[in-house]
DNA sequence: TGTACATCAGTGAACGCGCGTTCACTGATGTAC
DNA sequence: TGTACATCAGTGAACGCGCGTTCACTGATGTAC
């Protein structure tokens, strides 16, 4: 998918997708990313994005949505594969994996900007949400309230960061898969008998 | 704290950490944060700054070194209260609560760059860590592996980073807290027994 | 206590750069009749 | 099928801007004697 390839004249055919393509290779491959880089990239005139995006902002914001449906995707395609109930642990190496096989595009779509009705961005965004909620309901459908999906899925975005920042020893890609189902082991098991119980008894 | 309040002359006193400050307060009230633009806020010429900072990137270190020990310090201050063993839960609040009230400065502790060896930062972030899997550690002096102290900072990471971009209902600063603590309370007492059970058998 | 001098921590002007964005424009496309 | 015309999706030149960084400089500080 080199964003290059355009069918050569004066007419793109379709820019708007080539642009987001090719601002998306550029995050990924660590360099400085401006609208006229992009354009640059793309093969286009420094004004030819305008025709497409108000501003830079709302190219970032396309680039954003276009992560989280990839994402969405990507689990979901996980999640078909499956029989009955949702593989938790599974859906969780899922998402630290594309978060470590796209990292700039990852910090992206949970930056701050992302000025509240933001279209595409911020449906896009709900609509992973309400995803992983409804697995983990799935999951776990004896959970009372809300604080077991928040925990897990905070859980899996942790994860995710701490490897993308490099503060948890890396590994290679399937040893990191190996770790987050550890991680949920770890927490899913409860294996942490009397002193989690004393612990427990601390919540308000 | 006002970066202003040099002591008017030539020579400024204290303009290394007066930089850091004003920067601090500069990425943390939004505005885009750049060498001259510090310079400016501290009353000082564009080209003074180096004296102090090989680069742009260089003051960018100092700024996350010095986030990473405050949060440890506020870190310790909350140990030192508890009894016997590490108040985890309570700990967790302490770091969410830290990423909350400064949050362009967390991003920026936990952002990219960080090439290798970069001194002050990367020698703040593992003493932090170190802390972290200490007080882990004698929480559960039982469990084998790392996997819990992955786990249980996965968690407490996650929850600042979801809160942080709202991607979790907002919610007062007591709030959160609350919701902090439940999270970990949904973890830690295991509550998920049968299902729970199931899942970690998928593990590996 | 006073003077000479090295060093330190600033100044301010200048550089070149890439950026976002606007503008009047033009070539290509598609549609009505 | 052919022509007229509106609309669309590009061009390329230009703007003003703030930035990072360098440079020769100078005022303040502190130390040796």
């Amino acid at each position: 998918m080199t964003a290059q390839s355009k069918p050569a004249g004066y007419h793109h055919g379709d820019l708007r997708t080539a642009l987001v393509g090719a601002a998306t290779e550029l995050i990924e491959s660590g360099e400085s990313f401006s609208l006229r880089a992009v354009a640059r990239k793309v093969g286009v005139s420094a004004a030819a994005p305008y025709r497409h995006f108000k501003d830079r902002e709302q190219l970032e914001s396309a680039i954003a949505a276009s992560g989280f449906e990839v994402l969405l995707s990507q689990l979901k395609l996980h999640g078909s594969t499956g029989d009955s109930s949702p593989d938790i642990p599974g859906l969780a190496v899922v998402y630290v994996r594309y978060a470590l096989d796209h990292p700039a595009v990852f910090r992206l779509m949970f930056g701050q900007g992302c000025a509240d009705a933001n279209d595409d961005r911020v449906i896009a965004a709900k609509n992973l949400q309400a995803f992983l909620e409804t697995a983990v309901g799935q999951a776990f459908p004896n959970a009372k309230d809300e604080a077991l999906p928040t925990a897990l899925w905070s859980l899996a975005h942790g994860l995710a960061f701490l490897h993308l920042d490099g503060k948890l020893p890396s590994l290679t890609s399937s040893e990191v898969d190996r770790r987050v189902r550890q991680a949920f082991g770890a927490v899913l098991t409860g294996g942490q008998s009397e002193y989690a119980a004393k612990q427990a008894r601390r919540l308000d």
